[in-house]
DNA sequence: ATCAAAACAAACCAATCGGTCTTTTTTATA
DNA sequence: TATAAAAAAGACCGATTGGTTTGTTTTGAT
């Protein structure tokens, strides 16, 4: 499956600022960021998208796509729910191993910055967010089928406190460049999962 | 104490912008926002403080001060040790109800678009995350003295793990325009708070 | 090899950015 | 009430913003 030129270049284009855009955020990313970014020209940029907020949305799904796929990678190397659940606090307790995560988590970001000022950028955030919330129920679910979960576990509140405890984290660590806040929450996360194995 | 005409413009200037930085974030306010907002012009605005920088670092002290005087005084109003740490998902529980918190948590919009952009801003986030930190783990050590709280607990993953929560569900309300994630992730903590009574 | 279309570069645009400077108004004091 | 200082208004500045237009180069089909 050839990819034409301008295809090509788009998808460039996006994986060189997807970056920037997660750590300088939408309003704080230039065209002119996106240019040194990329070594094109301002006519090559707006030959191949229409405006900033169409390269912007583009940069948010490839970042989140990237952070999902890891995820679904890891998770579905397991067999056992528990295991599974476990995978999110062991992959982000050394979130400094993946660059594309150094930036910040690009839901927390993206959230934050355009829940009052960007719609279109709010609805991706939302949908990234349902997304990865609708996962770890369905991870719950299968888990108390296969009576690995207790029957008792609510998959919704699981999945909102799991969240929770990210981004939370993620959020201290990143202002105070330590690890220690991240790691202390992952393992409580831990034990919070290990006490629904059935 | 009488203040100054420009103490007092001063002042007025952060009030009424303070919220708008809050909404809009750092890169996103402009000065033409900030006349708006006050009614004064460039040159008003321009004789009382520096730059932008400096409104900035007050609009954000200033808010974060009032969540504080806030939680300070309804912790205040308790006596039990479990009782005062009750009182933050309390109060999270109806955010919607205290105007300074609708635009969101200042150090949460504040930590996301500064960590990786504007030193001073990220210093305060900083400075504002350890004091409400130090906070809940004094709360605590002074439970366990008192013998309200397990003596086993352990002040600082408690401290790291509430603002976790915290946090992570107010982002995940606010993007979707839902209480529900943080009435979730609030009686949950609600719970894990219980669980401390000696 | 030719040539039209696609892709890219670069000059250009009005509007806005943060910030300064000069002028006018308000204030407090004598 | 006169007056100097403080405070506020508004014109002004160069730089940068997102975006367009006009060239130039590259490409792929003939």
């Amino acid at each position: 499956m050839k990819m034409s030129k301008s295809e090509n270049t788009k998808q460039l284009i996006i994986e060189k600022t997807a970056s920037i855009f997660n750590t300088k955020g939408y309003a704080g990313t230039s065209i002119n960021d996106l240019m040194d970014a990329t070594g094109f020209s301002k006519g090559c940029i707006y030959g191949n998208f229409e405006n900033k907020d169409e390269i912007a949305l583009n940069a948010f799904d490839y970042n989140f796509g990237k952070i999902t796929k890891h995820m679904k990678d890891r998770i579905l190397a397991k067999e056992n729910a528990i295991e599974r659940l476990l995978v999110y606090p062991s992959t982000y307790k050394n979130y400094y191993r993946y660059p594309y995560l150094q930036a910040g988590c690009p839901i927390l970001n993206t959230a934050t910055e355009a829940d009052d000022t960007h719609p279109k950028l709010k609805k991706s955030a939302q949908k990234a967010l349902d997304l990865w919330k609708t996962s770890i129920e369905n991870q719950i679910k299968r888990g108390i089928l296969r009576k690995e979960i207790k029957e008792d576990t609510d998959p919704v509140e699981i999945a909102v406190v799991m969240i929770s405890i990210i981004e939370g984290a993620f959020m201290q660590s990143k202002v105070n460049n330590s690890m220690t806040e991240l790691k202390i929450a992952m393992s409580f996360l831990e034990r919070v999962i290990m006490q629904l194995k059935a």
